[in-house]
DNA sequence: TAGTTTATTTCGCCC
DNA sequence: GGGCGAAGTAAACTA
């Protein structure tokens, strides 16, 4: 990893075109072949920056630098004119041990299917993932009353939410065994416009609490 | 600006739990108060992060520092344990002077409202983002016979742009005032797919070229 | 390998 | 400030 601190102006030519005036900024080089040009601002979004596969061929002419950062596959091009390095070092980091998740859609649904009277009291798990032809239903399960009702599942519920859980809807509705099968849609927040839609389709809307869903968990690792 | 290499380890706990092992990284401190882990690859991304507004707890234990970046307002935590310091610079960058872009979809949109015949002779526009309840309307024109066209604007065509397009000619032939109600859908590039689905339900396609949209206006600033 | 969905999405615009 | 759509979206997952 290579940091240079460097008075630079910049232009990228690609999917668009951008251009940025000479300034002191930070480039990162990183030993994957990544260049990113980054202010002292908007937090870890660089201003500029070029993905791998790419090449930097370094010039010079009247004292200024030009690197030209060339993508391999689709020709964008990052063109720096470096007028004054600032700063220059490098570093041997080695291959990354990696990142652990945890807290995103899979486990959302794994605590709502292990806790699923949060629906309603009396409700019944039949299965997670319930597969059908046009693919698996996020959840299934039975109310009180013993109807079937189909969950999905979002972190944001969207409108394209509610119609991917109204195909799921009209065909478990063809299978005799099932119907008359209801649906709800779950998310730790649902969008207007899909409340809407929603109800126009009699869906049921549930807004999910995921710390309160996970606070309920009896051995969750904490770390305060 | 703080660019810190150290052998580190760093735990997230905010909207998701996220655990990284103890290996050698960039600490990226910026002047908006942003930190930043980054390893030699996943291009700019880095591995964790905290954005501003967040403050920054430095203490020491048995030889290791701990860093704790608390977020303002929702309490979010980014823990490091730093175990050694392999490089520690500070840099004076100030403000930068911004980044100027060219080519994205609200330019296409301003372009193609600007030349609005490109759809076609006689073409005059009603308004750009034209209101209705289930979100606006890219753009709405009348033809040469005086009849509205509701106008579908993406980058490139895929098959839900289509169905967007649908739901707004849908409400919109709800109104008296502009019923009938033709779509158009325009894009740079336009899927097969969705080419079929709009042929399907009389939605018109239009292949746009950006360049030669571009090169109509009089005075665009060009680069190369 | 191609299509689909998620993301600590982030960002920007308009109301 | 909230809502909504786009992003040089990228990345992960799945068929």
């Amino acid at each position: 990893m290579r940091l240079v601190i460097a008075r630079c102006s910049v232009d990228y030519v690609g999917r668009l075109t951008a251009h940025l005036p000479l300034a002191p900024r930070l480039i990162l080089m990183k030993a994957d072949g990544s260049v990113s040009v980054h202010a002292d601002d908007r937090a870890f979004k660089p201003l500029n920056w070029m993905n791998p596969p790419c090449t930097v061929r370094e010039s010079e002419e009247d004292g200024t630098h030009l690197w030209t950062v060339t993508h391999g596959k689709s020709g964008e091009k990052l063109i720096l004119r470096i007028e004054e390095f600032l700063h220059d070092s490098s570093h041997e980091l080695g291959a990354d041990p990696g990142l652990q998740k945890d807290g995103v859609e899979a486990h959302l649904q794994e605590l709502l299917a292990d806790h699923i009277t949060t629906l309603g009291e009396g409700y019944t798990l039949i299965r997670r993932e319930y597969p059908t032809a046009i693919g698996p239903v996020d959840i299934l399960c039975r109310d009180a009353e013993g109807g079937t009702v189909a969950v999905e599942l979002k972190r944001r519920g969207d409108i394209d939410g509610v119609e991917q859980l109204t195909r799921y809807l009209e065909l478990l509705n063809r299978d005799p065994a099932l119907k008359p099968v209801r649906g709800v849609f779950a998310a730790q927040e649902i969008k207007p416009q899909a409340r809407v839609l929603a109800g126009d389709r009699d869906i049921d809307c549930v807004t999910l609490d995921y710390d309160e869903l996970r606070g309920i968990e009896p051995d969750v690792p904490r770390l305060f």
